[in-house]
DNA sequence: CGCCCCATGGTGACAAAATCACCGATCGCG
DNA sequence: CGCGATCGGTGATTTTGTCACCATGGGGCG
């Protein structure tokens, strides 16, 4: 049941969607009768291999980890999709031959809107600007995943490692991650990432107390991210 | 000028795509009026840093090559388009923002079919088989780089090699290639290869002369890209 | 409450891979 | 033929990953 808000603004989660706002008033109404909101709690996997549904995602609120699974029982933490953005590679399942294992986690309780199939394929044929939006978000998930193989293959690790501690932390002077949670971070070894650690504390960088972990010195850890 | 044996099969290039397959007549002439046949001699840049060009380019024949490189000079290949299929991933590099050093390369000479921007853009309005097209292109694409991903941050070297000297010889005995081409192909070091490939002679699963690898032992190194 | 399990992280020894700094051989070309 | 560039080889060192453990502490449960 929508509230008065909600049908006196005539937005409604459209508006969440900067990509969206080219739409015209038809495709409006038809993505929003068309689609439906959900609500999904942190900790629940939202794709993956075994979860065939296969509607687009468009998250409204909250983070979704996408991280891959080697044969070797390893992690890899890819990309986040974050409120405002879409989870357009869940899409690219449907056709991909070789599953992978590749799975997308609600890092957060989340509110997403989803589209079925159906209704994803006349959107795209329908607007122009819908089609722009979907693909300027695989394009942008594409640069992740550059990203990623460039950091894996060439990048150091204590550099790598400083980098996703400021980006963790956020606005926050501390951080809640197990050693073992940063080596999936990094598609490392726990060790590696304890070690680090342990010299960056050395060092005075950071703080560490079980689970958690104090940047004491931001600047210095944004220096030694800059590579 | 198209030849009369093209006019009678009507099928023209678009035979060459069995993701195409299913397009009706009037998509198919529209589409065969609106693209441009071209050809690329090898060795040549496709696309890249630089080239703003940016039609869609389906390749007929040859292969491309895309590689990236990073900051620090340093190469990986990331993978291959070879006949049949499309290099949907150049239109990325229109809506992505960072520009990355991404390159797509002419490995043989090719023949290509461009379709413009534009046309482009009537084709997915019109066409669901193109749509299709064009989206698991991305798909196989986007499942290529996670397999490089996976590859490259917990794959070993000596099993990477083995598998990457089978899939570059082909059905072909041996192949040309220099140490430093492997390396560019696995995103590692020169030397890391030269020892590798030395230990690999000396267990008799090649023989390397300048430039080039016979695979004199196909079973073994077989064996030893499974893993 | 006390006990036990298990998540967390610490460590040493070792192996694999990358990096650095060279060097000699060979090839193609002027 | 001589020269420079490419190609490949090598030792020494550092960085990263792997393996095999162990100590601690917290939470849950009998």
């Amino acid at each position: 049941m929508p509230s008065p808000a909600d049908m006196k603004e005539g937005t409604s989660w459209i508006a969440a969607f900067p990509g969206l706002s080219d739409l015209p008033g038809d495709v409006r109404a038809r993505l929003r009768s068309e689609s439906r909101v959900i609500a999904v709690p942190r900790g629940r996997r939202v794709f993956g291999p075994g979860s065939e549904a296969n509607d687009l995602l468009l998250l409204l609120d909250g983070v979704v980890r996408v991280q891959q699974t080697s044969e070797s029982g390893r992690d890899i933490v890819l990309y986040r999709v974050e409120g405002g953005e879409s989870c357009v590679l869940t899409t690219a399942f449907l056709w991909a031959e070789g599953g992978h294992a590749t799975e997308g986690i609600a890092e957060t309780d989340l509110r997403a809107v989803t589209i079925p199939r159906a209704a994803f394929d006349r959107l795209m044929a329908a607007s122009k600007p819908f089609r722009d939006f979907v693909l300027s978000a695989y394009a942008n998930r594409i640069n992740d995943l550059f990203r990623v193989i460039d950091d894996v293959a060439f990048g150091r690790i204590d550099v790598r490692l400083a980098a996703r501690l400021l980006a963790l932390a956020g606005e926050a002077d501390s951080l809640a991650a197990t050693h073992a949670q940063l080596a999936t971070e990094l598609g490392t070894a726990r060790e590696v990432i304890s070690r680090q650690l342990q010299d960056f504390q050395r060092r005075g960088l950071i703080a560490q107390s079980r689970g958690r972990i104090a940047l004491t010195e931001r600047a210095a850890l944004a220096a030694l991210a800059e590579s």
